[in-house]
Parts: C-alpha cells; structure tokens; sequence
DNA sequence: ATGGCTAGGCTCCCTAGA
C-alpha cells in the first residue's frame, strides 16, 4: 500500500497539478493538508471519479485536511482531542481498510511563527496534544501513521542552511524536543529509516528563487508505529513535483507498506 | 538580503504561510 502526505498549498490553485500527481504516483491513500476549503466547496466528485473515497476537514480560507483513498474508510474523526475550544481544521483520522487495517493520522502541525509568542505557545500546547493521542493509540499495538506537514526541521541536516532558522518555531529546541518525545515513544521517522545524510528536503519558499538553489527544508514526515514500521518497505520524497507548473511550495512525501 | 512569492478573502489591500 501507497501511502503519502501531500501540503497542497489550496485546492483550488492546485487543481489541475493535484490529479497530475495522483495519475502519475498512484498513491493509495493520500493525506492533504492546507486545502484551504470548507467541506462543501472541495471538489470531491473530481477525485471520486480517479477512484478515491474522499474525507475532508475543512474551514474557509486558512488550514484544512483531507484524506483520499482507493480503499474504504472507517471510523473517520475529525479534530485533535484535548481542547474543545481549538476550532482549527489541522487533524483527521481514519482507518484504511486494507488486508492489515491501518490507522491513519492526517496533520497540519500549527507553524507557530513569530515565536515567542501566543502563535508559538499554540504550537507547543498542540504538540503536546498529539503526544497525547499517540500515546492512546500505542496502547492498541496496532500499525498507525501520523503523517502530514509537522512545520518542524528535525535536525540540521534536514535544512539546507540551518542557521537561517535557528529563530524560527520550526527549528527551536523546544520544537525539535517534543518532536524527539514523539520519536521517544516508539514511532519512525520513515523517510531517516530507508535514507540518511543531509540534501533531502520536502518545502522549498517560493521567495528568493529557493527551488532553484536548492535552498529547502524537510518538515513533512510520516511517523510509524512500531506495527506499521515492521511493514515498511521504502519511503521517498517526490522532489521533482517541486519543478511542475504551479506546483505548491510542498511535494509529496510517501512509503510503501507490505499492508 | 532588508519577507524578494503565493493564496485566499471581509479583494485593488490585508493576513498568513515557513
């Protein structure tokens, strides 16, 4: 199974580059994030004609979540627990019915910029949240993945010039440490279990000619369960999506699970 | 390189992104 995480930076201004990638990659199951689209305005019927069962989680102009998949859903739930006053469409959940059922965690991690600040303690607090439920769901010994865009540079290495952000809430050390407690908890970095060293990136900034100079960062990731990593076959980035017409700032990132 | 593009909406400027 196919699975991949995908920031389409807006439905609407990837319409035509979205389909393109999907009839090229053949994902089986993809998580979006950013479609920035309430539910009755993503164009469902589009990607139900390619085969896909859709799932959204949306909200006007800002954020926004999706799953598409060629395999049923189940159980679908939308919203991270842990605060009910938190109205931002970042986080939702179903599981792939494939021969080994998974469960799949679909986020867009709040990027917390300016920090410090409440943007940033937002951030934090949400992080912490998902901590929360990974650990409810590690209790089930059953394969998951939280995959999406976690706006956090793990390590240098996954920077091209680390220290432009050394500032910045994707990179500081209280960001990289709850994404390390993630990691603490059992879960894989997919991509750093099948290819390691620095060079590989899923975010280039449309500014100051980025892309061209390879100027990117690695902040989209798909965490496994220790389930789901004993069924990892290979895990990519799809970087020259990057070079497409209108492509969005993200590429997709995906694994081959034996499931 | 001093935020240098891009997207969306309460659109002809603003916010937000990373």
């Amino acid at each position: 199974m196919k699975l991949a995480t995908f920031n389409i930076n807006g439905i609407k201004a990837r319409i035509d580059a979205l389909p393109r990638w999907l009839a090229d990659a053949k994902p089986d199951v993809v998580c979006l994030q950013e479609i920035k689209s309430q539910d009755d305005a993503f164009p469902r019927e589009m990607f139900e004609d390619m085969g896909y069962h859709v799932e959204t989680h949306g909200q006007k102009g800002f954020n926004g979540v999706a799953i598409l998949s060629r395999l049923p859903l189940e159980d679908v739930t939308r919203g991270l627990p842990g605060d009910a006053a938190d109205e931002q469409a970042r986080w939702i959940e179903a599981t792939v019915m494939a021969a080994r059922p998974i469960r799949i965690c679909g986020l867009y991690l709040p990027n917390g910029n300016p920090a410090p600040g409440p943007k940033y303690d937002y951030k934090l607090a949400w992080m912490a949240r998902m901590e929360d439920r990974i650990r409810a769901l590690l209790i089930l010994e059953e394969p998951f993945v939280c995959l999406g865009d976690y706006n956090v540079i793990p390590q240098a290495m996954d920077a091209a010039k680390p220290a432009a952000w050394t500032e910045d809430a994707l990179y500081l050390p209280d960001t990289r440490a709850a994404f390390r407690r993630m990691l603490n908890l059992g879960l894989t970095d997919a991509f750093r279990a099948r290819e390691q060293g620095p060079g590989h990136y899923s975010f280039w900034d449309y500014q100051a000619g980025a892309w061209e100079r390879n100027n990117g960062i690695r902040i989209d990731h798909l965490l496994l369960s220790p389930q789901a990593a004993d069924l990892l076959v290979e895990a990519r980035i799809d970087r020259e999506v990057r070079a497409g017409d209108k492509p969005s700032d993200h590429v997709p990132v995906w694994v081959e699970l034996a499931a």
